[in-house]
DNA sequence: CGAGAATGTAAAGAACACTTTACACATGCC
DNA sequence: GGCATGTGTAAAGTGTTCTTTACATTCTCG
């Protein structure tokens, strides 16, 4: 799964640890998502998207299916 | 988190066993969901829009958060 | 140079998402 | 009655998401 976290993050100029506050997680959480290291939860999906004021789709892609 | 997977199963006839076949999870997942037990993850999430031919947001609804 | 801010990472643990196996109950159909 | 199908639930186990604490690196600015 690809996001654009980093790209809209950087567009405001926020730092790690500022995004972390407004979504209420850890920096080190919104550090995992923007490396990828895993993907958020349902909820923190919609609270991202909220904040950025753009739809999951907008902000998250998933990766092309295995056959 | 609300959401609608009862309702769109419904609407096309099929048996929870079948919704989670076409979802690759197993049935009790997919009854789990219905009933509001948890939250899907990121990713079952956009199996299930793209499954219905929805967006996820038309499918899922946040709850209102907490002061 | 030294301090502060931002970022990357690690380890341990809590909480959640999902699985398999299994059982109970209801409905419909022969 | 007896069988098949659909649904709800439980327990135990695995893997994922997120937390706290902590440390290292890099950059900028005085």
């Amino acid at each position: 799964m690809n996001n654009r976290i980093q790209e809209l993050r950087r567009q405001r100029e926020w730092s790690q640890a500022h995004l972390a506050a407004c979504l209420k997680v850890s920096r080190q959480t919104v550090n995992a998502l923007e490396r990828g290291r895993y993907d958020p939860s349902l909820p923190l999906a919609f609270s991202i998207a909220k904040l950025f004021g753009l739809t999951i789709e907008e902000i998250f892609q998933p990766d092309p299916e295995e056959p």
